[in-house]
DNA sequence: GGCCTCATTTTGACTCCTCAAAATAAAATA
DNA sequence: TATTTTATTTTGAGGAGTCAAAATGAGGCC
């Protein structure tokens, strides 16, 4: 049985990995473990010892196929948990992330598919993000942000990636939830700035770091 | 914050201790949390240490107001998530006390009170023990067990001392399950025997160690 | 009192995960 | 190419929780 550390590193990686080969340097764990340099270092390779994780070193890190099958089995739980403390126990979306990075770790997989049965087998959690499924397949929309998208379509929020309280407040504030339909009324590319009009709410303007954290998709 | 390994110790102490002065020994808790001795004592020098229990070298322990507390913390999140698993995902109550046994170390305050509301504030979990409230209030009801119980007369089942799934899978297989109305019809003191009728089901013969687990009270 | 037995405590060691700080390799710059 | 900067790895150490096995204490028994 594996460790929350050694979930909670697997996850992490999955999360940062762009495409199967990429190598993630262990500064980068490091930062978003929290952790030291030379920690990362060495949790790196405790994994490859395990056969979860290649490491080259010097070069960096990327998951085997059994530690990507786990790194999604984490994740399966996490997002479920998330949209079962929104849907089932009224939670709000800026609050679950926090409650599930624990919940991910002690949840057994009866439980998990108990919850996924009472939710209707989901495919997506409160931010958009999809739910791998059981086996590990995981159903990756491919999708535009608020930045980079048309102008003037008809276009629906997809996806929120940012996990942080405040800005998921904000986002619900100004009626930027998955599922809303939306317009991108201008975008200034010098001014760094998009206005955007979501249905039933008023236009908001966003920089382009904000824009570019709201995923959206054809209407 | 307490680590689980604390939790489960005072959660431990707290269920073995009779009376608020009573020592538990070193070798109970070491029998009860799956260790050996030595670990026992260094583990409990923590405790005290730390204030959450009153250690006598060679005597034993017994918890501090704060360790009770804590415990009692610690119960009502196991308690009220083993109702919860019951209630709304549909488990047996034979097999929730593990599941609860570690979610109760990850599921915070916040997530608790949810499920409280959504339990409606019960008194009881599903194999009748009390549920401490927020403030680490216990309603211990009096009980007598199915093994000193009066014979002839109207009682109810009020709770079930044991969390072996195959005992509990035994008790409701054959109707003594919480709240479930039963008449003792017979007991042979010398042979150890007790016939016990629960309303709806057909009479049953417990031995007498089954028949202490089984708390009943008058109807 | 002296001895035996059993529970408890102590000692030394080990795993897991972490940090601080020194050493090293690689890359960037001059 | 030589030098400086930056990332990574190594080394040494510590806390938490555990075990194995030796030492100690306290009663009970002769
Ligand atoms: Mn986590
Ligand atoms: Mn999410
Ligand atoms: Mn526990
Ligand atoms: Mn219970």
């Amino acid at each position: 049985m594996p460790s929350s550390t050694v979930e909670n590193y697997l996850k992490q990686i999955y999360l940062m990995q762009q495409g199967d080969e990429a190598l993630i340097s262990m500064g980068h764990i490091a930062i978003a473990m929290g952790v030291v340099p030379g920690t990362a270092t060495s949790m790196i390779k405790t994994l490859a010892d395990s056969g979860l994780v290649e490491y080259e070193p010097r070069g960096g890190v990327r998951l085997t196929t059994g530690g990507r099958k786990l790194a999604l089995h984490v994740l399966r739980r996490h997002r479920l948990v998330e949209l079962f403390l929104v849907k089932v126990l009224g939670l709000d979306w800026s609050e679950v992330h926090a409650e599930a990075e624990e919940l991910e770790h002690s949840i057994s997989d009866k439980v998990i598919d108990r919850i996924d049965d009472v939710l209707g087998h989901p495919s997506v959690d409160p931010h958009g993000d999809p739910i791998p499924s059981a086996k590990g397949h995981v159903n990756d929309r491919p999708t535009m942000s608020l930045a980079n998208c048309e102008t003037e379509t008809s276009l629906r929020v997809a996806r929120v990636i940012d996990q942080d309280p405040a800005f998921l407040q904000f986002a619900s504030r100004s009626g930027l939830t998955p599922g809303v339909s939306v317009k991108v009324e201008s975008r200034e590319a010098v001014a760094g700035a998009v206005s955007v009009k979501p249905q039933g709410a008023k236009a908001v303007t966003l920089g382009t770091a904000a824009a570019q954290k709201i995923l959206v998709e054809p209407y």
